[in-house]
DNA sequence: CGAGATTTGTTTCCTAGTCAACATTGAGCA
DNA sequence: TGCTCAATGTTGACTAGGAAACAAATCTCG
């Protein structure tokens, strides 16, 4: 039997496109001084204000741990302020200074993904967008990933 | 103007998808004591046996410091040789081991990407390869990810 | 009430990369 | 020839995250 090589994978072609706009975003946010995954945590903070990290780390697929240390790299930054609740219990939300970024992240968020796949045609974007909803939907993918 | 949803962006979904196809893959070698980086390095030595690493930094998208570390790995597990070449030069190799055990690899990779996309229609599974092919042609992608 | 079980957030250790500095080797060419 | 400059592979410092152990707080229910 021969061995199917590489490139012959879905999974291959879909890691090579995944990494590059993803990198290309994290270029493009580090001009702000913030990384795709602080990005990803003060969008959820925009809607979501006061959310435990628990809660977030959920939301965002990553570990509480990760959350942890997430925060205190953005409540250095200024971005992010945690409120004690009582007991163990802690809340997080963003700051004045924060929220004030979230426009500027998320416009270039709507760039990024316009330009990456502005060389497709309309019936394929949308093709694409599609099939990669269902994919998520049938294979009950939850977590969420960082942009 | 609205902030747009970070679920608004196909670069979302294309990253929430790749990212569980590569866990799952990740899973299933590591049954084989090989991560995805070490399977992506041994099916390149596959075909292309005697490589420098340099040139298989280039074709897996990484730089020369990881493909070091990476082929430390390997030879401490006795899946690749280094040889000398004279100079300051180097040459990879597959061992005999490491050259058997690529097509249980590979099969895994074909399972775990039949799988995956098993979900899906023909056609969409057809389009989806073919859109991303045209991504990654129309966007210049060259650099290699590690599926 | 109160004792075990669970949950929460943190921390430590580990892995797998990047980046940049480095010594070594080789190539180009006056 | 010999000088300079580029390329090679390695290394160390650093980063981001996962896994698991942990203490503290809260639940659950007899």
């Amino acid at each position: 039997m021969p061995i199917s090589d590489l490139t012959d994978h879905t999974g291959y072609w879909l890691r090579m496109v995944s990494n590059a706009v993803s990198q290309d975003f994290a270029r493009k946010v580090a001009a702000e001084d913030v990384t795709v995954a602080e990005w990803s945590f003060m969008r959820v903070l925009f809607d979501e204000d006061g959310t435990a990290p628990t809660l977030l780390a959920s939301r965002m697929g990553m570990t509480r741990g990760a959350i942890s240390k997430l925060a205190d790299r953005l409540v250095a930054k200024r971005l992010v302020a945690r409120a004690e609740t009582g007991g163990r219990g802690q809340i997080l939300s963003l700051t004045l200074e924060g929220r004030a970024k979230v426009p500027a992240l998320a416009a270039m968020a709507d760039l990024n993904d316009a330009e990456y796949f502005s060389v497709l045609s309309g019936d394929d974007r949308e093709a694409l967008s599609r099939i990669l909803r269902t994919l998520v939907e049938r294979r009950g993918l939850t977590e969420t990933p960082l942009d």
